[in-house]
RNA sequence: GGGCCUGUAGCUCAGUUUGGUUAGAGCGCACGCCUGAUAAGCGUGAGGUCGAUGGUUCAACUCCAUCCAGGCCCA
């Protein structure tokens, strides 16, 4: 007996089932490298219109992270969806190189060495120390399979950048936002140098801790008018006394409750209520009536006498106040402490600190003058007991902020700092205007700039550090006046471009200076040039300038920020206020933030918890397109969740989308679309009805692209891949494709409808899936005017021929019978009756409405049910399972004929044929076609 | 503590804008079929008091309030 398997046209393809991602994805990142495919990119791009989707630089520190990873993922969907959608979309990465961390790391590396070193060779070392994380980054980066251009990145830290930073700056210096005043930072007395929160080390110390007693200065009897002629004393607690000097006020809380107190021995102290108690015992007065309340509101801006000099001190109200110690109201010194800063810039209190680099009191202190602060506290606290304004004093042991390198204690003290004020020239207003000039998405985000912007204080921008961008003013030796000119700004550009900001450092400042400059104010000739460096967060906010402005292939503003919803505070931010104070609209059209990555729990991740992901680790194991498809199918808004579980679903979605690509190839191995398509008006009815849901999921998924919903794809690709043509689609065709002579019609106008699909759905995943796409991009077979590669070509276009709403009603009616079919099937099969669905006959009975939407396809039933014979009744037939949907029942038989020994269908006409008694008419046909009979 | 945001099956997502049929899909799981997509393919089934509580309403996953859990940014 002749094999027939033989006359079946089986799906053959070289694509492989296995993907082996991991390993072949660097085979094919360094094709694309070979072939130079972002350049081609960008050649084949010329003229048309742009989408820049600008690059927040990522700091020049450590591997990537997960987090980094999503971010740069996503960029890389838009920008290849935007390309492939017609757009010219140049993507230019760039790092954040300056700055403390850094800094601290190459000082650590350094060690000693340090010592020895000038502030130039620090620089070249953090200069280095950045380019080796830069190649580091960029490796994985690319291993990801973000396209851009890798070979000219912007980086903070050229010299081209670095003179954009300073003439950014020199704006603010012209136009006034820049000015100095002092305010409170941390400072090491032993090492002289300013630190920063990340240099700091919390270990515990032991204080004294004395409460004071401030004699009040007004009469209060209006607050209270059992206070009338009676002296009063606010009672403060403090476990620095050497910041007493610098006292300037005492904050109350607004809505907390105070009482006056009078003592048997006829003081009267001012406190809050539910602190008397807890004090009056630390105060030993065991006898005590309370006089009554007083509103603190009251006592806003009411004078005290300074415990120890000859001045006031005025009550203020501030939140930051609690009742966890102390006696509610605040010693406060706006020099020496944050929150005694901000409450007194409420007051426009100075930030006082008469004290020096050494940490000793200045000659402004009387009495206390050149003692080393720490040590002052034994005499101020002895003055404090003569003046009889001592309460208590003990030592108390608690957590103290201490340098990280000398470990000594550490102070907090005013220092002079260069600010950008939010108010001069109205920064803070016209940057609120240009917020609603921005499409934020989600909309919420607009919310949470606003909110900051609206609130934020003077932008500090100046950091006591070695590597970064000086802030590069001169102020007048004889007045201390601010110079700038517009001349000198460019002149300084035009070094920095040359030698980088290090020339700043390298030369003195009359060098610096064109010769004969004289001070608009005072006339003077000598010149100090300012030594602090500018907030790293200045670096990055001015790439707008630096990158979108000097870029000939960009534009500005950008089309689209996007980075993760934490950088609402921090570069979205920072690239708003100096755009609007420099040119009065913000830098970007639109933008766009993502959640973070947390584990499965929705836990953030953490060292200390070890439920940190790396991206290496998921690449190795999986391969960077799993990743690539796990940020597709988040929801990425919210924030993300990682897991090995969520990794291990996305591998099998992954080998689902994958083995239908295949099963698509296998099918037109012999397909040529010049030459074998099949014109859309000759296609059967269910490959019309394929094409025009592939039309649907083509719309669908190219709106999802224009409006970033990768999800939707994600979801819209895979379900379309199991749903409309595993478990449909393909299920029913394989009879046609397999069974028909190669060349029939029926089986060309099906492989017409695949090879549309194949090529549709490479296209569409294309900027999600690249590796993928472009490997069945290179098994689809050839038409005339194929891309070298799917990356250089477009998402697939909607043809609106395809649309057929009624054929569409029509096999909604189908599949609705068909749903109740397989599940009599199912019974049948229970019951033993049947194994295979071609050992059934069904019969259905159908209502009015469904009986005449199927019958134009009562000849194509049998094989839409893959079942050997089909009948069509009107009405509900006997005997028959009666489904839940009305008007459909259903009969299942076993198939009474003999089974094709060819094709596997039960059908009478087996044996009718002497040449060939085990196959059926239809078989036989199809061989007769072929030639395998006479 | 404050600002902004999130919470629908074990997992990834629909549905909530404009309250109204038994809250959907796929995966996973269980069971079965097939062995001509085969380290594949098909089918059936079981999974949800829509974070919790209270309120508005004839009616709430959907609106309001409070709480709980979680995230980002501040303090």
């Amino acid at each position: 007996m002749m094999d027939y398997k033989k006359t079946l046209n089986l799906p053959v393809t070289d694509f492989p089932m296995k993907a082996n991602l991991s390993q072949r994805e660097p085979e094919q990142l360094k094709h694309w490298a070979e072939r130079r495919m972002y350049a081609h990119t960008r050649d084949l791009s010329k003229g048309r219109p742009r989408f820049i989707l600008h690059d927040g630089p990522p700091y020049a520190n450590g591997n990537i992270h997960i987090g980094t990873a999503l971010n740069k993922i996503l960029k890389d969907f838009i920008v290849r969806s935007r390309q492939m959608a017609g757009f010219d979309a140049v993507y230019v990465p760039g790092w954040d190189c300056h700055g403390l961390p850094i800094e601290h790391n190459v000082e650590k590396e350094l060690g000693s060495l340090k010592k020895e070193m000038n502030q130039a060779e620090i620089r070249q070392h953090c200069r280095a120390y950045a380019e080796k994380f830069i190649a580091i980054q960029r490796n994985e980066f690319k291993r990801l399979g973000v396209q851009g251009d890798w070979d000219d990145p912007y980086l903070t830290m050229n010299y081209p950048y670095e003179a954009i930073i300073a003439k950014e700056c020199c704006k603010f210096a012209l136009n006034g936002g820049l000015f100095r005043s002092k305010k409170p930072i941390y400072w090491c007395c032993s090492c002289q140098t300013a630190l920063a929160e990340a240099e700091i080390e919390y270990k515990d110390e032991s204080s004294p801790s004395i409460f004071v007693k401030f004699p009040v200065i007004d009469d209060w009897s209006d607050l209270l008018p059992a206070l009338a002629g009676r002296q009063l004393h606010v009672v403060i607690w403090t476990t620095t006394p050497w910041t007493l000097p610098a006292n300037l006020a005492i904050a109350v809380h607004p809505e907390f409750e105070y009482v006056a107190v009078e003592s048997a021995d006829g003081q009267v102290l001012v406190l809050a209520k539910e602190l008397v108690d807890q004090c009056m015992a630390a105060f030993a007065i065991t006898d005590y009536t309370v006089l009554g309340a007083i509103d603190p509101q009251g006592m806003e801006k009411r004078r005290c006498r300074h415990p120890l000099y000859d001045r006031e001190s005025i009550i203020v109200l501030g939140r930051h106040v609690t009742l966890e110690a102390g006696s509610g109201c605040v010693h406060t010194a706006p020099g020496h402490g944050r929150e005694d800063y901000e409450v007194g810039l409420q007051y426009g209190l100075d930030a006082y600190s008469p004290v020096d680099d050494q940490g000793r009191f200045t000659d402004e202190v009387e009495n206390f003058n050149g003692q080393f602060v720490f040590k002052a506290n034994a005499g101020i606290i002895q003055t404090l007991e003569q003046k009889g304004l001592l309460l208590a004093q003990a030592k108390i042991s608690h957590s103290y902020p201490h340098c990280w390198r000398c470990k000594q204690p550490v102070i907090f003290r005013a220092t002079p700092q260069w600010f950008i004020s939010m108010e001069k020239n109205d920064l803070r207003q016209k940057s609120l205007q240009a917020i609603d000039q921005v499409r934020w998405i989600p909309h919420w985000g607009r919310e949470r700039i606003y909110g900051m912007i609206e609130n934020r204080p003077d932008w500090c921008v100046s950091r006591q550090r070695a590597w970064g961008v000086p802030i590069t003013v001169f102020t007048c030796s004889s007045c201390g006046a601010a110079h700038m000119t517009p001349e000198l700004m460019q002149a300084i550009h035009d070094l920095f471009v040359e030698k980088g900001a290090d020339a700043w450092f390298e030369e003195a400042a009359d060098k610096l200076l064109p010769q004969g400059t004289t001070c608009h104010a005072c006339g003077g000739t000598a010149f100090e040039k300012e030594t602090d460096i500018l907030d790293v967060w200045f670096d990055s906010g001015v790439s707008h300038a630096a990158v979108l402005e000097a870029r000939d292939n960009l534009n500005w503003p950008a089309d689209l920020y996007l980075e993760g919803t934490d950088q609402h505070r921090g570069w979205f931010h920072s690239s708003l206020l100096t755009a609007v104070g420099t040119r009065a609209t913000a830098p970007y059209k639109a933008v766009l933030t993502h959640g973070f990555v947390v584990d499965a729990e929705g836990k953030k991740m953490s060292k200390s918890l070890g439920n940190v992901i790396a991206p290496e680790q998921v690449i190795k194991k999986y391969g960077a397109e799993i990743l690539r498809l796990w940020v597709s199918a988040s929801d990425y808004r919210d924030d993300v969740r990682i897991s090995d579980n969520i990794l291990k679903q996305l591998t099998d979605a992954y080998r689902r989308i994958r083995n239908t690509s295949r099963f698509l190839l296998g099918n037109l191995s012999d397909f040529d679309p010049d030459v074998h398509a099949v014109p859309y008006e000759q296609l059967l009815p269910i490959d019309r009805y394929a094409l025009h849901s592939l039309r649907e999921l083509i719309v669908r998924a190219r709106k999802a692209y224009v409006s970033f919903d990768f999800h939707v794809i994600y979801h819209g690709l895979y379900n379309y891949c199991t749903l409309d043509l595993s478990a449909f689609y393909l299920d029913i065709l394989k009879d046609r494709l397999y069974t028909s002579a190669p060349d029939s019609s029926e089986r060309r106008s099906a492989q017409t409808v695949l090879y549309h699909i194949a090529d549709s759905l490479a296209r569409l995943m294309a900027p999600i899936m690249v590796f993928t796409a472009e490997e069945i991009w290179r098994y689809l077979p050839a038409r005339a005017d194929k891309s070298e590669s799917i990356h250089l070509d477009r998402l697939p276009e909607v043809d609106d021929h395809w649309q057929d709403v009624a054929l569409a009603e029509q096999w909604q009616a189908i599949k609705l019978v068909r749903a109740e079919v397989t599940k009599t099937l199912e019974e049948a099969r229970a019951q033993k009756h049947i194994g295979h669905s071609l050992e059934a006959v069904v019969t259905l009975g159908l209502s009015d409405v469904l009986y005449n939407q199927l019958a134009p396809y009562k000849d194509d039933l049998r094989s839409i049910l893959i079942v050997s014979e089909t009948q069509l009744h009107k009405g509900d037939i006997e005997g028959a399972r009666s489904s839940e949907t009305p008007g459909i029942t259903v009969r299942v038989a076993r198939a009474p004929s003999a089974k094709c020994e060819r094709c596997w269908v039960h059908d009478a006409s087996v044996g009718h044929r002497s040449d060939h008694p085990a196959i059926c008419d239809r078989c036989h046909g199809a061989l007769q076609r072929m030639g395998h009979v006479s």
